[in-house]
DNA sequence: GAATAATTTCAAAAAAATTTGAAATAGCAA
DNA sequence: TTGCTATTTCAAATTTTTTTGAAATTATTC
C-alpha cells in the first residue's frame, strides 16, 4: 500500500457502497474548494480573537480598549486585529486620534454562527 | 498609556456609550468562556481536516481512502483524523483489519454551519 | 506462531503562527 | 514647529502546529 501516488485497497464492504456512488474519483471531485473557508475558520480560530469580536458585539472599541480586554501590549493587540480586519469580519474608522473598530456585517454573522456552534457543544 | 497593567485613556464619544452599558468591565465580564470553543474551530480550521469532514459525508472510509482523498502519507493522516476524533466529529470502528470512520451526528452538524459560513462569504 | 496488511505512535525536523519590544507613522494640540 | 498620544510595523525570538519516516500495534491469514 503506498501512498502519494496512490493505490488504495478498500474492504468489499466499503467498495460496494462506493461504486454505488461512482468511487472515490467521484467522491474526490465533489469535494469544494475549501482554501477560503480555511482562511475564514483560522482567522476566529483563537481565543483572543474571539474575545475581540465578543466585545465589539457589545460596544465599538479603540485599540486600547481592545488591549485590556485581551490583557496584552498594543503591538499584539493590532496583529490579531489586522487578521480580522484583513478577513472581513471588522473594521475601523478614525476618530481624531485614536481608531475605532466595530464588527462589520460579516462579522456579526459569523458570530451568530460561532454561538451556534457553542450550542452545539453544550 | 501603559498595557497589562491596564489604563485606558477612549475619547469621550465613545465614553458616553460605554457608560450607558456600565462601564468596560462590565461588557469584559459579559464574554463567555472561549477555550473549549476554540478548540472546536481549530479542529476544523485546516483544508486537510475540512476535506476528511467533506469526505465523509459522502461515504465512511478507511484510512487509505481519506490518505488518498487528502494526498499525503499514512502518519500525516492519522494525526488529522486523531484531531477530529479526539473533539467528536468523526469516529472509527474496526472492520477485519481496517477501521472505518464515520461522522458522528455533531460532525455531520458542524458540516451544515461550514456551509452556512462558505454562503456567507460568496 | 510467522508473515502480512492497516493503522497508530513517536520523536525529530520543518513550517507556521504568535509574541515581543523597539522604532516608525499619523493625527492633534500647543 | 515641537511634543505628545494612539496605533501600526518590523524583525527577531518563542511557541505551536504540522510533517516525516521509522518503529510499534493490532488484526488477519497461512
Amino acid at each position: 500500500m503506498k501512498c502519494c501516488n496512490i493505490k488504495v485497497e478498500i474492504p468489499p464492504e466499503i467498495e460496494k457502497e462506493l461504486e454505488r456512488k461512482g468511487g472515490l474519483e467521484v467522491i474526490e471531485k465533489s469535494i469544494p474548494d475549501l482554501k477560503k473557508i480555511e482562511g475564514m475558520i483560522k482567522a476566529i480560530s483563537d481565543e483572543k480573537r474571539l474575545k475581540i469580536l465578543y466585545g465589539l458585539y457589545r460596544q465599538r472599541m479603540c485599540v486600547c480598549m481592545l488591549a485590556k480586554i485581551i490583557d496584552c501590549p498594543y503591538s499584539k493587540c493590532s496583529y490579531h486585529i489586522s487578521i480580522l480586519k484583513e478577513i472581513g469580519l471588522i473594521d475601523g474608522k478614525s476618530l481624531g486620534n485614536y481608531i475605532i473598530y466595530s464588527l462589520t456585517p460579516l462579522g456579526r454573522k459569523i458570530l451568530k454562527v460561532i454561538e451556534k456552534i457553542k450550542e452545539m457543544m453544550k
